[in-house]
DNA sequence: TCCCGTCAAGAGCACTGCTCTCGCTTTTGT
DNA sequence: ACAAAAGCGAGAGCAGTGCTCTTGACGGGA
């Protein structure tokens, strides 16, 4: 008895090519993609798809929790690249490997980051996932702080805010101080902003040499967040 | 003879009419909405539609026009009610309005800043009202250095980002330093992506006050951007 | 060997955007 | 005032969609 029965074999390799054409009609369909195309690609009959996946929309949420273990895992990897106290070296290398999935991705990150999908409620177990990158990011300020290379920010954040914010401190970086979790969330911000306008051509008129727009916006946010040069 | 015969009045309310409709489904199907579901509820048949709107993309095309304009209008009118040297002020009262407006007609502004739909390309037509939300941001900046409140950043621009910069500037600010308008543009990048991360429900279980966490991000994008306190 | 579970296939339902034709009414030109 | 032209709603029809259900064939465990 094989610890895998042929049955299981070959279907594992249909879910996986399923997602693999999946992707490629995202890329120009989006989030709309037709399981009756997949299935055509594929040589098959569309009610034949339904054997692995029940919905279009479990369909989506494979592709969604692929792309966001893909980006999690790029940005992941920028980050340990240089030295763990250049700050500002893994904090642009992390944004420019986010941009740069996002530019190899366009229809993922779309769907990850554009509109949400009209009929589509994300599961929870898209959260974890969608979280990392940010984490991530937020990673090299506690790194920095802890180090002695980051000032924590003077400024006393108004009520509410504090307390939300020690929430996240609480449950991800102990001691981290409020402030400077609030300008690391402001960096992720900017970093999806600019990504996002990048992709979905907002620049496109206005700034045509965009790498380098790109790298110096980021650059802002670095002296934002207090990353010393 | 009329001005405007019978017909051209019934055909100008029923434009109308079918663009309240769109709006309302719009609010539940985003971009796909049904060209076959607003005839329905106007209690016409589906091909009447096209004698108003020659397809679902120019239907939408109007829906995206206007909607430009209501939040350009909000903007608009939120930064000219503070006193013209209350930069601070201003910033805050423009972030807000176009939050308040994005909150009040969430999947109008999917439809602007969302993801792009996937067949559909924005006719030239809507680049002109895209542009005034942050050329209004931008007139902040350019009103507070006329009245020498604000300082020029000191850094100097690496150059294809000087170059690109600098013809924005001269279309639209003649005279602007470009490092500022970079912080400017960094400021209306950070408004999107907020606003983007609360409307599509990146904050929902992170920051339960996202009222008074979006005003704490607002200003901090105001002190990069030189605003004084 | 037998039988149960899995599979692809096909038909079918309700829906979509869009086109074309058919009559009817309003507007326009003479 | 009358006819031609243009605008209009209705309906049928085409190709496509997600999804369901039934049918018949095949493979693997007992």
């Amino acid at each position: 008895m094989p610890a895998s029965s042929i049955r299981a074999r070959v279907r594992a390799e249909m879910i996986d090519e399923i997602k693999a054409v999946a992707r490629r009609h995202l890329a120009t369909d989006g989030a709309n993609l037709s399981l009756r195309a997949v299935a055509r690609d594929m040589g098959m009959v569309s009610s034949a798809i339904y054997r692995y996946f029940p919905s279009r929309d479990e369909l989506l949420t494979a592709l969604i929790l692929e792309a966001y273990q893909a980006l999690g895992d790029a940005v992941a990897a920028a980050v340990a690249g240089p030295d763990r106290l250049d700050l500002r070296g893994r904090w642009h290398a992390a944004c420019r490997a986010a941009r740069d999935w996002a530019l190899a991705h366009p229809a993922e990150y779309a769907l990850l980051y554009g509109s949400p999908v009209p009929g589509y409620a994300a599961p929870d177990e898209t959260v974890e996932p969608a979280q990392r990158p940010p984490l991530t990011l937020v990673g090299i300020l506690r790194d920095g702080l802890a180090a002695g290379r980051i000032d924590p920010p003077a400024e006393v954040l108004p009520e509410p805010v504090r307390a939300d914010l020690g929430e996240l401190v609480a449950a991800f970086f102990p001691g981290l101080p409020e402030a400077l979790l609030a300008r690391g969330m402001a960096g992720w911000t900017q970093l999806f902003g600019l990504i996002s306008f990048d992709l979905f051509g907002r620049l496109n008129r206005a700034v045509p040499h965009r790498d380098a727009y790109f790298e110096h916006q980021i650059g802002l946010m670095a002296d934002l967040m207090g990353l010393p040069a």
